[in-house]
DNA sequence: TCCTTTCTAGATCGAGCGTTCTTGAATGTG
DNA sequence: CACATTCAAGAACGCTCGATCTAGAAAGGA
């Protein structure tokens, strides 16, 4: 039998999400892919294919880890007002972990491969609308609990909020002073509400 | 005397900026500069230094030429509600035609190059503040005309405004289908509205 | 113990990068 | 007309890239 794989492909996914995360594609070498997961170069192909394919899995777990966890309280079925204030207070704090001061690794991808990779712009417009159908559902049932304002239109309001977010990943990303990246989305949920 | 240069610099530094707003900074090399501006490597270097150089002229010309002549007449002591609707018009206008489907070159620029450029990260947030303050002062005179809801908070608005502006040069850098860009802007300023 | 297989580590490859340098033509004055 | 100077074109340099290949170590069944 033959010797076995001595490294775990999730972890080394993990951390090649991250530097692809941080530094982007083109900036993160294989070398640097090599440094930050611990395996080899042989191991990183025999696994993945090749740098590309890489970057490809290492996305996807953002989309399926990071972002659908992000998203899953807000698209439960009962969710209204309250649920989309936790979700925002739950960026800003995360916004003030250094960890994710990189903004959405899937909004980063879309500036410097998006109009290359027709995968990741499908990407984007899939996670973009169900961003706003998860909002426009929760303002709905938040309308109809009288809690937000009664001529709020939910599916504009949740544009506003699925845009809001978009901004937010892209001042993150610019190095915006933080507290001012928050009173962005602060005022994007007044505005709504 | 000497022999005179042969380009006008002006010219070749739109080209660049036209290089390095599609491909980015990392993605445009200087034999593309060269091809793309009809000038020479010697030309190039003699004029404005090395490749970083040529960047940071373009992406002035960028913020100098093309974004304050956007915000023109938005700045303007008299403007209020339909100067910002006029705002929104020209920027769906533009979007319309394939030399601007590249999104913002400075929102680009920050999401590539802003956590290593403190320049990019200052130029980002002068822009933001200075788009945010034009917003908020023609909001504040729309209300005082009685053009937008009496309830509506003018800082709270022009932030919504900034934000969707960030919002919609992503989507249009990541292909997302047009009609629904504008959408999102239609949206936006319907709920300041 | 030996053999086959698959691992890790790292040398190596061709290509492309930013930059510099070489070459020869163009230019306007003395 | 010569000459000094600056131009354009592109060859060349050192480096890093993604990708492949080599070499030897590790593992378990015969």
């Amino acid at each position: 039998m033959p010797r076995h794989r001595e490294f775990d492909p999730e972890l080394a996914l993990e951390d090649a999400m991250r530097l692809f995360w941080k530094k982007g594609y083109r900036d993160t070498s294989v070398r640097d892919l090599v440094a930050g997961t611990g395996v080899s170069h042989a191991g990183l192909y025999g696994t993945f294919g090749n740098k590309e394919e890489v970057f490809t899995a290492a996305l996807k777990r953002y989309q399926e880890e990071v972002m659908s966890r992000l998203m899953a309280d807000l698209t439960g079925p009962d969710a209204s007002l309250p649920q989309v204030v936790d979700h925002f207070e739950r960026l800003f704090e995360l916004g003030r972990d250094p960890r994710f001061r990189e903004g959405c690794m899937l909004c980063n991808a879309a500036v410097d491969r998006g109009l290359a990779d027709p995968e990741i712009a499908a990407s984007m417009a899939e996670s973009l609308e169900g961003s706003s159908a998860a909002f426009r559902q929760a303002l709905t049932r938040a309308k109809e609990k009288g809690e937000v304002r009664a001529d709020l239109d939910p599916a504009a309001g949740a544009d506003v909020l699925t845009s809001t977010q978009m901004a937010m990943s892209l001042m993150l990303r610019a190095n915006v002073d933080f507290d001012r990246i928050v009173a962005f989305g602060r005022n994007a949920l007044a505005t709504v509400i």
